[in-house]
DNA sequence: CGTCCAGTTGACGACCTTCAAATAGAGTGG
DNA sequence: CCACTCTATTTGAAGGTCGTCAACTGGACG
């Protein structure tokens, strides 16, 4: 399924997310503009890397969106994280030889790879930007410690409330949302697999957040008409994404 | 209530640890001997750092059992970590300056602060050590992730056969368990919290536990009479907590 | 115009919560 | 050594959130 190509890989989502942590020099920038990087076009619904895997490189996922998921023994699967152009899902593979996670596409993505060495490699040689990656996962640890919150002590509607508040937010903050909107290719079944419920439960819930007029969810599309509302239903503080310099909300 | 000391502060349990990962030189072991560290002692239930505060150090437990939680606007509380000799629960602190998440004692500790300063020197003159703190920070967010599978997608009975699993594993990689039993200081209220559900609830299901024959647990000692039994009732594949050369049981 | 998949709906049941109260165990003071 | 207190643990009954099962609708696509 993947079409390897080399032609004008598009750092930018990537660099975009370590210039909003700290200014890159134009020796940093050009070290990233530099790095060898394999891209691939990928279909919906397909494995990036499994569970259990000891892969040689990273990838940064360039356009698209992808989830990173676990199965249990019995085969239910919980999504524990999505994934946004500029994240880099399994940079912990560098220092972790087996993957604990797995990584799908939820939509059509093109992902760049860069090999363990060569990104060793930079981060040796730039330790500012080695620096912003370790903070880059200890900001992805903190979202996990939310998701366990969320999980284990929101009921289903304010759990719902909190992950689409979360996935606006971190939208916005790439430029992938307009003010209280944004496209959200994730399907009744995906939310149930990240929320720890059932599709059919998702379903009662986002009606019922439609009819409250929390949300306009049709297709694709997400509009959130009562921001306040919602970021309050949600028990939603934006802190645990430790956005730097968040631009607000016009 | 902090107790501070200077007097021969104990680090045995964090450079335990990272030999673990990988063997230190004596160059490494000495700057980590010759890390300014204050020693403090705390009674048990009482928080060593709050989620909001901006601290100028972090530290390492030095013996003791310590948890981090979060509490939802509606005062609920969740555990998503517990936390034993050897972590340093707040590293993260040395990238993210607000705290998104509380830190408080189970047991009586004692615990040594050393500040970002001299952490991040350390770090800067040692890049191995610094890999190594990058390294911790994966495994825990490794940690988080089976955490979010296991409140999402198994039930209570599962779930705490889970953390019992991962408890006694991590003990006894730092030798705080024999075989397959080990003190743990932690009340039903506290594994309420940790896994989602109500003091209630693990009750009943410490009990059922118990006339499964799959555990004894009295006090604060545990004993697994039947590891392999309760390895599969928890789903538990260690693989997550990315454990370098675990002693294997006895 | 049929197929496929996401979304939707209803009835029923299970897991877990809530509320309330009883019991046990550890530490304290008389 | 025996009350007394405080907390952790235990137990029972009733109810709610959410799961399961099964069927149906609707839009996209060829």
């Amino acid at each position: 399924m993947a079409a390897p190509q080399n032609s004008h890989p598009d750092y930018s989502p990537l660099i975009r997310k370590l210039e909003s942590i700290f200014a890159l020099t134009d020796d940093e920038r050009q070290a990233l503009l530099d790095l060898p990087m394999q891209v691939a076009v990928l279909a919906e619904d397909q494995d990036i890397v499994r569970e259990g895997d000891r892969p040689s490189r990273s990838f940064t996922i360039l356009s698209g969106f992808t989830c990173t998921y676990k199965m249990t023994g019995d085969g239910k699967r919980q999504i524990v994280a999505f994934c946004i152009p500029g994240d880099v899902p399994d940079v912990q593979s560098l220092h972790l030889k087996v993957l604990d996670i797995s990584v799908a596409t939820l939509t059509p993505c093109s992902v760049g790879f860069i090999t363990h060495e060569d990104l060793w490699d930079l981060c040796m040689r730039y330790p500012r930007i080695a620096a912003a990656f370790w903070r880059e996962t200890l900001v992805e640890g903190a979202i996990f410690r939310e998701w366990v919150l969320n999980v284990g002590r929101r009921e289903a509607y304010p759990r719902m409330a909190h992950v689409l508040c979360e996935l606006l937010v971190r939208l916005r903050a790439v430029g992938l949302a307009q003010d209280h909107a944004c496209n959200l290719p994730i399907t009744q079944g995906e939310f149930a697999d990240a929320l720890g419920i059932t599709t059919v439960h998702v379903n009662r819930v986002l009606q019922q957040m439609r009819a409250d007029g929390l949300i306009e969810l049709k297709g694709d599309r997400l509009k959130v008409p009562d921001w306040e509302t919602l970021k309050q239903v949600g028990d939603f503080d934006p802190i645990y994404l430790h956005l730097v310099q968040e631009r607000p909300a016009a």
